[in-house]
DNA sequence: GTCTATACATGGATAGAC
DNA sequence: GTCTATCCATGTATAGAC
């Protein structure tokens, strides 16, 4: 017997659904489905997976919990259709398209920023804890996550260092893929892990160096 | 009234907890305190901290519950108790102290290999899906993580790009920083989010392309 | 200290009225 | 579809015997 459940995520049978319009006030428009999904996020990024009870969320939502159940299966298919759309939101909001046309130093440097800025947010941290906190159990939603977020925003990154006009890189892959994981840790280390009280290090500073390194890599190249 | 409520660790009341020994044949020798910190460590990186039920740990330890209750003023209480001695085991196993002598591009292609070397273990990597994941619910415990375990790291690798006999970096400490970093970064998208089935790269690949960037780095200065 | 048995709250999920 | 009221399993924590 495995050690532990993986629990599924019931990916094949999700409506696809809309996009959850997080703006409290246009509560009383959404149809009690969306009005369960906004409230069921915002339960999931507040408590985790099992600290969010049903109860709770119908509580937030404003629902009683059998409404629940007549749009959901149960607890685990409304993860999952939050879940897909949270991802959903996050690839259709694109950011970096008018970034590349700039040249190499202002690209890198404005990317950055924008990373940033765009992960520091209490939705997009509180789902990167969720994610990360439950892959073990839910690998499906790390997988969802990994294919429909990472992997395009890679590709489109990867294809732009490829650029034998603006670049010189022997492995352009590899150098997007430790740009955009410094990013990353940035964040998980400063926010996520709160390191920022012990371990000050202003965010224009980490990009210029950064941005930097893979400036003299290039030329080196 | 907080949206949610933040669950204390009672940092201050924990005796100092012995390095948990995690030798399944040692089990017998164990006093109970040992086998409940044990079997709870199993428990906790499998289900998470509400996933996990003072039922299963006593099962898991060989003990029944009241026993858990005379050692710990509550799950909570256990759970802390937990943690530190994990940080504690991990700040004791110092691993680089025989790098340090080795010339730039051994020291960090070797540094860089014993860091995600280690990290690659289902125990480490557990954990640190749980301190993410309870990291907005127990902020003390990424706090301590911060300060015991990477604020002492950083600054051994900080004080060692500082020799100018070897590096010359303009900014050290953010070299450090976005080297340790990058290294966290492939742990946590190959391993913990498990993209590695979808953005396959070799480890020494990303290490090698790393590794010529700080050099580069380094020369340009 | 350690156990069996239990108290009491909350968990997910449903029956049946409207 | 939506609600009130409820079922039953499981949760944390403890009483009391040894």
């Amino acid at each position: 017997m495995a050690f532990f459940m993986k629990k599924s995520l019931d990916l094949k049978n999700n409506k696809t659904s809309k996009v959850i319009e997080l703006e409290k006030d246009s509560n009383e428009r959404l149809s009690k489905r969306d009005k369960i999904l906004q409230g069921g996020l915002k339960i999931f990024l507040a408590h985790g997976f099992d600290g969010a009870s049903v109860d709770k969320i119908a509580a937030e939502a404003g629902v009683s919990k059998p409404t629940i159940y007549t749009h959901f299966k149960d607890k685990n298919h409304l993860f999952s259709c939050l879940v897909e759309s949270v991802f959903l939101r996050w690839v259709t909001t694109s950011y970096t398209d008018s970034l590349y046309e700039l040249d190499p130093p202002a690209f890198l440097t404005k990317f950055a920023q924008n990373f940033l800025k765009r992960m520091d947010d209490w939705e997009y941290i509180s789902f990167f804890r969720l994610l990360v906190g439950e892959s073990g159990r839910f690998p499906d939603l790390a997988h969802l996550y990994s294919q429909r977020v990472i992997m395009p925003a890679m590709a489109k990154i990867t294809s732009y260092f490829s650029n034998e006009e603006k670049w010189h890189f022997q492995d352009p892959e590899a150098i997007a893929r430790i740009f955009v994981g410094s990013l990353n840790a940035y964040i998980m280390s400063q926010e996520i892990l709160c390191a920022k009280h012990y371990l000050e290090m202003p965010r224009d500073r980490y990009i210029k160096n950064l941005v930097d390194m893979i400036l003299y890599t290039s030329k080196a190249n």
